[in-house]
DNA sequence: CCGTATCCCTTAAGATACTG
DNA sequence: CAGTATCTTAAGGGATACGG
């Protein structure tokens, strides 16, 4: 029997792929509670559009937390969810890697 | 300063991102050593081009081996590299993220 | 047996403009 | 401020047929 099921893998890789995913993540990590404008600024080079898309992704598969005030001019910030906080390790174990192996790819 | 970045989840992310790409490892973690004809059986829906293109890719990041033996007919091998098997930690920790939650994805 | 070549299709991503 | 709407492009994936 297999250490490691694809299927497994693959439900944990859906929540994370996407070009921008990983980024919105880290910036609700370090930044804990960020309004829209806020996440755009971090992200310089993402288009409204796909900004919006992928928050809606996230909030769909019940990673993220939208939270809309009723007020003028709008306000809407977003923050992981306790389930999207487990992600977290999972993201660490990512980064790590890429930390002690992203010599090699430089070199390409 | 951030404890992630996401410079380096994308560089672990870029290796294992592709439809097929976790599923090729996964078998290669499990099997050791595959034939493309063994691989082509793991992943019954593949078609042998999409295979092989995503078996190049690997190959050019250097996640694993391929070994032609001159003979007839032909056979070709692949495995992991020691470079490859740097990943097995991090799809294992997707793995057992997968496991953990995949209850909640079964509601949905 | 292990591929390539060709052609098609869907989807993600992006630029840009507009709105409550 | 925080979005939609519209249009366009690029890339990944796939079915099928052929080749050394």
């Amino acid at each position: 029997m297999p250490l490691i099921s694809s299927c497994e893998v693959d439900t944990a890789l859906e929540l994370i792929t996407g070009k921008w995913k990983p980024s919105i993540l880290l910036a609700l990590i370090n930044g804990d509670t960020l309004r829209f404008s806020e996440l755009k600024r971090s992200l310089p080079n993402i288009s409204q559009k796909i900004l919006t898309a992928q928050l809606r992704d996230l909030e769909e598969q019940d990673i993220i937390i939208r939270t809309i005030y009723p007020e003028v001019p709008p306000r809407v910030d977003y923050r992981l969810s306790e389930y999207g906080k487990t992600l977290i390790p999972v993201l660490e174990t990512m980064n790590a890697w890429g930390i002690q192996h992203a010599e090699r790819m430089r070199q390409k």
